[in-house]
DNA sequence: GTAATATACTTTGATAGTCAAAGTATATTA
DNA sequence: TAATATACTTTGACTATCAAAGTATATTAC
């Protein structure tokens, strides 16, 4: 017999799977790449960032972040822009173009979001809500 | 002000960018590349699968798929094993080494779970699990 | 029952994504 | 002020990926 936490394990796990396979089949759909997606998704949920913060959050080195950024600023998705105290560090920001795109694909997202979850109450989506700050808190 | 499914769709993509970085942390600690664990897992998770389907989890064409099942054949982490009533088709299935690398894998996410659902009492955990069963059966 | 079409997988050649290591500029510490 | 650390970029080699063409088996239409 399985434990909660090793159910819970595993559903978590495939939560994970299922919308990464999602996110790549909407991605791929669109025309552009989960690279250049992924970054957007990050700068429009967090705001402008440094190379090194933005590398972390996507899992790659900044040497690979910086040849993704430069395909980016040529598409005039993104703009570099000067950190006001470290004169080391760059600020990667969204264009309006970018943010046009971050809010076109969050709205894909959102829809989702409501197919997931169109059968629970207001009180059971508000219940949700809230483990899943606590656990990101966490994290 | 922002409704609960606004807030809702954030918290979801934020707990699958954390979960994402942190794979990508824990794998490249391990010295094994993504798409290989990301296979395993889903092997693991699943059982034998066919080319197509397993193609369609990760995201990837069956073509890039052939190749990486090749590096995992030679690996001795998975088998080819014949369809049994389909005979263009073909099962992968995890060996005895690669049910072991699952499972080494699986006891890191088990340990993430146990920090990320520290703070829930019994009941919590039990109704997250609850609703995140019943947002995966909408997929 | 046979021909036409569809499906599952593999192979191949080109492209994109990635890293590690070395290079440049600025910050911090001794 | 010198030594060391940090943030980013550049480079060269390697890996992952796709699209398209190829092979084998299934299904459908006649």
């Amino acid at each position: 017999m399985k434990s909660t936490e090793d159910k819970l394990n595993h559903v978590m796990v495939e939560f994970y799977e299922k919308l990464s396979s999602w996110e790549q089949a909407v991605v791929k759909d669109k025309g552009y790449s989960l690279p250049l997606v992924h970054t957007v998704e990050i700068l429009g949920g967090n705001g402008p960032m440094r190379m090194k913060e933005l590398a972390e959050k996507i899992g790659v080195t900044t040497g690979t972040l910086t040849v993704q950024i430069d395909k980016m600023v040529k598409l005039e998705l993104v703009t570099r822009k000067p950190h006001e105290s470290d004169r080391r560090s760059i600020l990667v920001e969204l264009t309006s173009q970018g943010h046009e795109l971050y809010e076109e694909h969050d709205a894909l997202h959102l829809q989702l979001t409501g197919e997931l979850t169109a059968k629970f109450s207001d009180e059971e989506r508000a219940q949700f809500l809230s483990f899943l700050q606590r656990v990101n808190a966490e994290f």
